[in-house]
DNA sequence: CCTCTATGTTGACGTTCTTCGATACAAGAC
DNA sequence: GTCTTGTATCGAAGAACGTCAACATAGAGG
């Protein structure tokens, strides 16, 4: 059921990739691809949903909590979510007649650094 | 030349806003305010123009130095800069015939802060 | 005044997004 | 099997976005 998510925020494996915004300016790929998360959470609607069940305790949540939870279609929140996962932000998984939701964990803390990364190193020798 | 940034992500002065994203179910009005500023970091041109003048040391940077970075018209560029003023995350100062940009202090640090926040408070009683 | 350079604004075009109704699929109850 | 309920996908309509060329504005220097 998923498997189409960016796996972009990544682990900064090498530490190759983003040491935070305000460390150096930013390459173009990594631009393209942090870009995608953030415009993941530059909605309203994707901000409220992951954030239900970002601060739900278990950490999972089912659609069918989050659907009634807004004045809008069934097929709008599904889209939404859809695209919450492909940002690689969320995950979900059917149980039975529902499909449950939850947070990658360690994405948000890795997006929230990016921004929070100290300034160019300084004159510290 | 300014005076029309969003004043959102702002001081959360009585602490009644954003405890942070996982904290408990954003309420619609503090999910509208905080989209605005993430749908502006959804860009990855404007994600490197914040990155470019957030890096400089001095803080910093003119648009004639912004420009050129890009493969893009002087009018789009002069747009991005445009949306990310009013998204209130930096602001602009004419200096003869140059215009200065710069990072607002805290404003960073207070969106990446939302999304690091810990967890709904616990049964730690 | 006029000219030149740096930057912002306007208007248009094509693309992408948000939303919906209709429909399809999945699983349990019968 | 059929029915019912929960969720995802499809297709379309309208709004919002990214980009550009053309133009407008601000300031420096004649």
């Amino acid at each position: 059921m998923s498997k189409q998510e960016l796996e972009v925020i990544g682990q900064d494996a090498d530490g190759a990739c983003c040491r935070g915004l305000a460390s150096a300016p930013l390459a173009e790929d990594q631009a393209v691809e942090l870009a995608k998360a953030f415009k993941a959470l530059g909605d309203p609607v994707r901000l409220r949903l992951l954030s239900m069940i970002a601060s739900r305790e278990g950490g999972e949540v089912c659609v069918c909590e989050l659907t009634p939870a807004f004045e809008l279609s069934q097929p709008t929140i599904s889209h939404h979510l859809k695209l919450l996962r492909q940002a690689g932000l969320i995950d979900c998984e059917r149980r039975g007649t529902w499909v449950y939701y939850w947070v990658l964990p360690g994405v948000l803390d890795r997006l929230g650094a990016f921004l929070t990364t100290p300034e160019p190193v300084g004159v510290t020798t």
